[in-house]
DNA sequence: CGCCTATTTGAAAACCGTCAAAGTATGTGG
DNA sequence: CCACATACTTTGACGGTTTTCAAATAGGCG
């Protein structure tokens, strides 16, 4: 394989990543040589629930959509990453089947990195090893707080926070389907239907087709803290 | 501080915990001699949330819970520790608040490691880091998991299923109350002894004071998946 | 225009939480 | 040993919330 230098798209990538900001410019390269570019077609999968962790993945450009099938068929949404952001971690230091599947939302460019390379590279980098760490500390962090959200709140409530989540991540415009936002929260459609509604009645938000548009963040925290606290 | 070699019983708990069973003689000899023994009485706390992080720990005898409170008062139980396994560990590498209460159910022992003890220790054994992180995936794979439950499945099932994780931890008989139970899954006191109330009449499970007997786990499996599938 | 998908709306039913009360084991002090 | 207090558990009735089922509306794209 080629040395780092002559792989400077990826250099860039990954500097700007979650995972590998810190990384010196020799670090960067060692690691950027042993990353290979691909691309999916919106709708296409990178990776699928039950299938052999071979790989994980930064996203370099488009947006990718992490999911699960529940029993019987509903899929319910983990997360979307955008730019810079790790795919597939979970499986890929288990030797246990991904979790999950992750589909490509728009065309989407990943950097794929296998899984006996990126293994190699943390025992000669440890301060990296560290920064995964941190990463999973922190996803862990949050999955245990969406659990315990879900599991005391109320719809109004749990919607507030993901819109709340989602305006933190990508803006007052957020480009998803109410079916995306029940797959996210737990939520059916019509109840996300009803609920935004009421939002959009309150002047939280502007209703649009596949998007909507949060005009008061300030008044959707009140909502998400709680219907009634002092 | 003295070496490994004069610290054995914290050597054997290290020797046989999920994060450093892999361990050779030096490496864990090395570890032990940064670690301390503390003690907790039924009831006390370990760490709180929203303290400041300062150290992981291993439960070495005993049992903890790991809890959140949510907005209102209630108490939400991420999960229940023992012997070898490692708590705190989300919030030590991330500069930020524990985001967890841990409290002792029994009266226990645990091994403490100060954060700047074992990050340094991890950069000289990547190794180690690697199980880590493969401990802390495991975790995430685990708490993706019971949030797809919560949101996705009814009662009967998400009791269904911690019912069978709990067995699969710790044997046919569970000493938790029904209440305890209703924490672990976000449902209530009066609908986890209602539910129970079936299981038992199904035959499932024998019903007892702060225990349950599970009998027919393979039916318990056949509810986790859902009522009705072909 | 016509089809397909997304969205909205309505009505009924299921499910679970809440509130209230009674029942039952366990332990304690007299 | 009994009486009583305490904590855990069970049971019932009710109401609110959300799901489910069904149908209508609306937008985009060929």
């Amino acid at each position: 394989m080629s040395i780092g230098a002559e792989h400077p798209e990826i250099v860039t990538v990954l500097r700007s990543s979650e995972a590998f900001s810190s990384l010196d410019a020799v670090e960067l390269g060692e690691l950027a040589s042993v990353c290979k570019e691909i691309t999916r077609s919106a709708g296409e999968l990178v990776f699928r629930e039950g299938g052999r962790p071979h790989s994980l993945f930064i996203v370099s450009h488009g947006r990718i959509k992490v999911l699960k099938h529940s029993s019987r068929g509903k899929e319910h949404i983990i997360g979307f990453f955008g730019p810079g952001e790790m795919v597939g971690e979970v499986a890929v230091f288990e030797e246990r089947p991904y979790p999950a599947s992750a589909e490509a939302v728009e065309n989407s460019r990943l950097i794929r990195i296998l899984r006996e390379d990126f293994v190699a590279y943390l025992v000669r980098r440890p301060s990296v090893a560290l920064h995964i760490i941190r990463v999973l500390g922190s996803r862990l962090r949050t999955a245990q707080g969406r659990l315990m959200d879900s599991t005391t709140e109320r719809a109004q409530q749990r919607l507030a926070r993901i819109l709340l989540m989602l305006v933190r991540r990508v803006g007052p415009t957020l480009p998803f389907t109410r079916e995306e936002l029940g797959q996210m929260t737990g939520l059916t459609t019509e109840t996300v239907s009803r609920q935004i509604g009421e939002f959009s009645a309150m002047g939280i938000l502007n209703l649009g087709r596949r998007e909507l548009v949060i005009v008061d963040e300030d008044r959707l925290v009140l909502l998400s803290e709680g219907p009634f606290d002092s």
